[in-house]
DNA sequence: GACCCGTGGCC
DNA sequence: TGGCCAAGGGT
C-alpha cells in the first residue's frame, strides 16, 4: 500500500470532482439531496446495478412519497414495489427504520453516520452514503466500488472478502476525501467505479484519474482488489405441486424467516423430507407426495408429473432443482394448510419470487399484466 | 467472523 | 454452463 502526500491528495480531489462535474451521471435519486430520495437509492443499490434500480425506484417514489407512507404500507404492497429486486428482507427492513424514524426521532434523520447507523437495515456504508450525500458529513462510504477503485490506485492488498479490512479503506479514504464536497466525492468514485475501474474489463487508458493508478502504472490493475472465493451454490431438490381448484391455484405464503421470505410459491416440498430410499421409483415419488399433503396439511390430492424437465434456479448460495408436478384436490379443508387458493386475476398482486415465475410459465401462466 | 439472503448480466 | 460480479446488512 502507498500514501499519497497533500499535494498529491489535492490534486486528486480536483481531478476527480472536475471529472464528476463533467460526467457524473444524472440518476433520478441526484435530483436533490433528500434524505428520503438518498435513503431509498442506496438501499435499492445494495448488490444490484443501477439499470435494474431505476425503473424500481421511479415506482417506488410513486406508491410512498414519503417516509409516512413507506410507514403506513401493507406489506404486501410493500414487497409487490421490491418483487424481482431480491434480497427482500431489504425492505422489510426499510419499513421498519421509517416507523423508527416516526416513533424515536420525531421523523427527523439522524445527521451523522453514527447516528445512521443505529437504524435498522443502515449498516456502515450505508450510513456515510447518507451522511455525506445528504448532510455533507466528511465521512467514506465503503462499497464495492471504493474497494475496487482504491485497492488500484493505492494498491492496498488486504482481502476485501473480510470484514476488519473495511477500517483500512476506511482510513485510507478518510484522509483522501476533502471536507467541503464529501458526497460529490463519494458519489464520483462510485461512477468512476462503474465506468473506467469496472472489475473485468476497465477502461484505465482514458480514466481521469489514471496518472494516480499505481496498480495500472504496475501492469497488475486486475489483481486488485483481492477478494477470497466464496463456496459453490448447495444444490437443493424440491418438488412443485401445482394444484388447480377450479380456476385458482393453491398457494403458500412462505414463513417470515429464511429464502423469500412472506412471498407467496405454490407448495414446494423438499424432496429430503420424503424421506424416500436411494432406489424410489417415479410412482414412488408420487405416493410420497400424496401421504405428505396427507400427513402435512391433512389435504387428499393425487399427482402426476407435469414436465420431465425440472426447474432450476440459483441464488448466491443455494441451486435449486424442481420437480413438477399438477395435483387434483380431492378435499378443500385447508384448515391445516398455510396457505389459501389464489384466483389468476389476484395473482398479479401478490409478490411472486422469480422461480415461481418460472414454475408457471412451465404451466402456461404468465404473471405478467 | 461465518453464514444467510435474490436477481440479472457477462463471458 | 458455471463462475463471478453488482452502490451490503442482519444474525
Amino acid at each position: 500500500m502507498i500514501e499519497w502526500n497533500a499535494a498529491t491528495i489535492k490534486d486528486f480531489q480536483t481531478t476527480l470532482l472536475n471529472w464528476y462535474d463533467q460526467e457524473g451521471r444524472d440518476l433520478p435519486w441526484r435530483r436533490d439531496h433528500d434524505p428520503y430520495h438518498v435513503w431509498v437509492s442506496e438501499i435499492m443499490l445494495q448488490q444490484t446495478q443501477v439499470q435494474t434500480v431505476i425503473p424500481y425506484y421511479e415506482r417506488f417514489m410513486d406508491w410512498f412519497p414519503t417516509v409516512a407512507d413507506l410507514a403506513a404500507a401493507p406489506e404486501e404492497r410493500l414487497l409487490k414495489a421490491w418483487e424481482g429486486l431480491g434480497y427482500y428482507s431489504r425492505v422489510r427492513n426499510m419499513q421498519r427504520c421509517a416507523r423508527q424514524l416516526l416513533a424515536d426521532y420525531d421523523g427527523q434523520w439522524p445527521e451523522t453516520a453514527a447516528g445512521l447507523a443505529e437504524l435498522t437495515g443502515i449498516g456502515p456504508y450505508t450510513a456515510g452514503a447518507i451522511a455525506s450525500i445528504a448532510f455533507n458529513q466528511p465521512v467514506p462510504a465503503v462499497d464495492g466500488n471504493a474497494y475496487r477503485v482504491f485497492s488500484r490506485l493505492l494498491k492496498i492488498d488486504a482481502d476485501v472478502a473480510k470484514p476488519q479490512t473495511r477500517k483500512i479503506f476506511e482510513r485510507a479514504i478518510a484522509r483522501i476525501m476533502p471536507t467541503d464536497r464529501p458526497g460529490d466525492f463519494n458519489q464520483a468514485i462510485m461512477d468512476l467505479g462503474s465506468s473506467y475501474m469496472t472489475a473485468r474489463q476497465p477502461d484505465t487508458a482514458h480514466s481521469p484519474v489514471k496518472r494516480f493508478n499505481q496498480a495500472y502504472l504496475d501492469g497488475d490493475e486486475l489483481a486488485y482488489p483481492v477478494k477470497t472465493k466464496k463456496p459453490r451454490p448447495k444444490p437443493v431438490a424440491y418438488v412443485a405441486v401445482l394444484a388447480r381448484m377450479g380456476t385458482d391455484w393453491l398457494m403458500t405464503q412462505r414463513p417470515s424467516n429464511g429464502m423469500l421470505a412472506n412471498l407467496w410459491t405454490v407448495p414446494l416440498i423438499p424432496v429430503a423430507d420424503l424421506e424416500l430410499a436411494d432406489d424410489a421409483t417415479a410412482a414412488d415419488q408420487l405416493a410420497a407426495v400424496t401421504a405428505y399433503f396427507k400427513r402435512e396439511y391433512r389435504l387428499k390430492l393425487t399427482v402426476q408429473p407435469l414436465d420431465v424437465r425440472p426447474v432450476t434456479h440459483t441464488f448466491t448460495h443455494q441451486k435449486w432443482t424442481i420437480q413438477l408436478l399438477t395435483g387434483q384436490l380431492v378435499t378443500s379443508d385447508l384448515a391445516y394448510f398455510a396457505g389459501r387458493r389464489i384466483s389468476e386475476s389476484e395473482l398479479t398482486r401478490l409478490p411472486i419470487p422469480k422461480v415461481q415465475e418460472k414454475i408457471f410459465a412451465r404451466a402456461g401462466v404468465s404473471l405478467k399484466d
